[in-house]
DNA sequence: AGCATTCATCGTTAAATAACGATATAATCT
DNA sequence: AGATTATATCGTTATTTAACGATGAATGCT
């Protein structure tokens, strides 16, 4: 992976907030749309789908649309490739 | 580790320059010191010493100084639990 | 068709970040 | 003591980010 992407995807999680929609995300068994998220959050709902226009650029969740609603879900491949390419990361930095 | 400690470590890493800085550091095998990792990249000295207070301040990087010199080294341990608790935050994110 | 809901986007403001040159500090050398 | 070296910090500028309220577009309901 390149380091600009992996940067990115740093950068996004970059931020307390963003960490805690992920968890949200991830949380809720079924469909997780942005009012969901700003429910658990003491923060405007347009500020929310900033945050979450971020961590979809970065390709850490996918949006599907649900009728009204925008659903988001974790994309578990792409946690699976930052974090190997996070290990690697460490690996060269300590070794 | 609390979201927001986290947080700053992944904002520190969340720049290609720091990335880079962090590999050079990591890669000379002796004491490398501002002026080295200045050497390696396009950038002022200033700009490079700013970088190098955001990965201090992170505890990702340590300084010792040696003579006039300033050098930094990897903080292993560090690494080594931001990457267990990246581990732990992407395992509760895909399960 | 008209209304309600959901949410992304727009426009704004304040704060943080990135980059630079210039300067100041601290240690070494002559 | 004075000169040199290494580098952190200061002051500045431009860009990006975070946060908000307001608006608009899309979908579903009556």
């Amino acid at each position: 992976m390149q380091d600009e992407d992996l940067a990115v995807m740093m950068r996004a999680l970059g931020h307390p907030v963003r960490l805690s929609i992920l968890k949200i995300v991830a949380k809720s068994q079924q469909s997780c749309c942005c009012a969901d998220v700003t429910q658990c959050l003491p923060l405007a709902q347009s500020t929310v789908s900033q945050h979450i226009k971020v961590l979809l650029e970065a390709g850490l969740i996918e949006r599907r649309s649900e009728g009204t609603k925008n659903c988001y879900v974790v994309v578990a491949p792409k946690m699976q490739k930052l974090e190997s390419a996070f290990g690697s990361l460490t690996r060269g930095l300590i070794s």
